[in-house]
DNA sequence: AAAACGTGGAA
DNA sequence: TTTCCAAGTTT
C-alpha cells in the first residue's frame, strides 16, 4: 500500500497552503535560517514585524557577523528567549569565520552551529536548498500525534522518537520544500490545537485519532506544576539630569545580555534598600520610594517585581558608563534592548511619571 | 531526563 | 484570572 500521506497534503498545500511569507521572498539561506530561529516557540504574527527590521538591519550573515551585539540584542528585544539573538550572531561569526560566509548544506555542519538544533537544521536544509530532511515542530507534532493516534507527551522521549520516526518516514524526496511548509500550514490552519477543522482536512482518511473521533487526546498533555513564586527589588535611579542607571545583566538567566534596571535581593528588605544600593552600585542614594509592584508570569515561574525609585546625587559619577552600568536619558534607554517588562514599566502611561 | 529560557494570544 | 502553548535548543 504505497503511502499517499505527502502527494494529499502537497496537493492540499498548492491550494491552501501560505505561499506569501516575509521569508518566502528572496528566498537564501540566511533569511530562513533567521526567520526558522525567530519562529522557534514563537508565532508567525508575531515575528513577522520583527523579520522585516531585523533584515533592514542585517540584510546579510556579514552584517549580523560585524554588528555590534547591543543592536542585535535591541532588535530581538520583545521577541524572547534572547540567547536565540546571542546565539545567532555567535553562529553568524562562525559561518563567516569557517565557512566563509556560506551555509553549510548537511544536517551535521548545520547543527554544529549554536542555535540549530535537529528540527531547525532540517527546515534549513529542506526550505534554502531542497534537500529532503524530517522537520518536527510542534505543528508537526500535532498532526503526526494525531495520524498515528501516539499517545503521552511529546516532552518524552519515548514519544519523542516515535514522532521522529514518522516524520522520516512521511518525507518525501520531491517537492521537500513544500512539503515541509505545507505540513506546518496544516497544523498551524486546520490540525490546530482545539477544534480541528476535520472536515477539510486532506489527511483525514488515515487519520486514526479522527477515525476515533479523539482528536482532542492527542497530542497528550504535558503534567502540570505549580509554578514558584518569586519576588526581586527593581530600583530606579535617577540623577539631577533626569537621566536613569542602567544595568547589563549577565549573559545566562532571564533577560540574559539585555540591559535592565538595577536589580537587588528582595532579602534585603525595605528598610535596608538604600544601604543595599549605595553597598552595590557604590552611588550616594537618597531615600527609596517604594512603588507598588506588579506581577510578572514566566513560563517556570511568578515573578513579584519591587520597583523603588531613589534619587542619586549627581557627584556620585564616577561609576557613569563604567564596565556594566550606564546612565542614560530615557529615550536612549528605550533603544538598548530593554526587556518587556522593564520597558513596559518606563512607558506604561500610568508609570510614567515614577521616571 | 528535566529544567531553563519570554512573550502574546487563545481558551 | 489563570493556564496553556506556539516554526525548539541548550545545559
Amino acid at each position: 500500500m504505497p503511502d499517499r500521506f505527502a502527494q494529499k497534503l502537497l496537493q492540499w498545500y498548492d491550494s491552501h497552503g501560505r505561499h506569501d511569507l516575509p521569508w518566502h521572498h528572496n528566498r537564501n539561506a540566511y533569511r530562513v535560517w533567521v526567520s526558522e530561529i525567530m519562529l522557534q516557540q514563537t508565532q508567525v504574527t508575531t515575528v513577522i514585524p520583527y523579520f522585516e527590521a531585523f533584515m533592514e538591519r542585517f540584510p546579510d550573515v556579514q552584517a549580523l557577523a560585524e554588528a555590534p551585539v547591543d543592536d542585535v540584542l535591541s532588535h530581538w528585544s520583545g521577541l524572547g528567549y534572547y540567547a536565540r539573538a546571542r546565539n545567532l550572531q555567535k553562529a553568524a561569526q562562525t559561518v563567516v569565520r569557517d565557512f566563509g560566509g556560506e551555509f553549510p548544506q548537511t544536517q551535521e555542519e548545520l547543527e554544529s552551529l549554536t542555535g540549530i538544533g535537529r528540527s531547525t537544521a532540517a527546515a534549513i536544509l529542506a526550505q534554502a536548498f531542497g534537500i529532503r530532511a524530517a522537520i518536527l515542530d510542534g505543528n508537526v507534532k500535532r498532526v503526526l500525534a494525531r495520524y498515528h493516534a501516539i499517545p503521552g507527551w511529546p516532552g518524552q522521549t519515548a514519544v519523542l522518537n516515535q514522532l521522529w520516526q514518522r516524520a522520516e518516514e512521511h518525507t518525501p524526496e520531491q517537492r521537500v520544500r513544500n512539503y515541509t511548509q505545507g505540513i506546518m500550514d496544516l497544523g498551524a490552519m486546520v490540525c490546530t490545537r482545539s477544534r480541528p477543522a476535520c472536515d477539510s482536512c486532506p489527511l483525514q482518511h488515515g487519520c486514526q485519532a479522527y477515525a476515533r473521533r479523539e482528536t482532542s487526546l492527542y497530542p497528550g498533555s504535558k503534567p502540570r506544576k505549580a509554578k514558584p513564586e518569586k519576588t526581586t527589588w527593581m530600583m530606579i535611579l535617577q540623577d539631577s539630569e533626569g537621566r536613569i542607571l542602567l544595568e547589563r545583566r549577565p549573559p545566562s538567566g532571564v533577560w540574559g545580555g539585555l540591559w535592565s534596571l538595577p536589580e537587588l535581593d528582595p532579602a534585603y528588605g525595605a528598610d535596608e534598600l538604600q544601604e543595599a544600593c549605595e553597598q552595590n552600585l557604590g552611588l550616594d542614594c537618597g531615600e527609596p520610594e517604594l512603588i507598588s509592584g506588579f506581577r510578572h508570569t514566566f513560563s517556570h515561574y511568578h515573578l513579584h517585581i519591587q520597583p523603588a525609585r531613589l534619587n542619586v546625587a549627581s557627584g556620585s559619577k564616577s561609576i557613569a558608563d563604567q564596565g556594566h552600568l550606564k546612565w542614560l536619558h530615557r529615550h536612549e534607554a528605550l533603544n538598548l534592548g530593554l526587556p518587556a517588562p522593564i520597558r513596559l514599566l518606563l512607558t506604561k502611561p500610568e508609570q510614567t511619571a515614577l521616571l
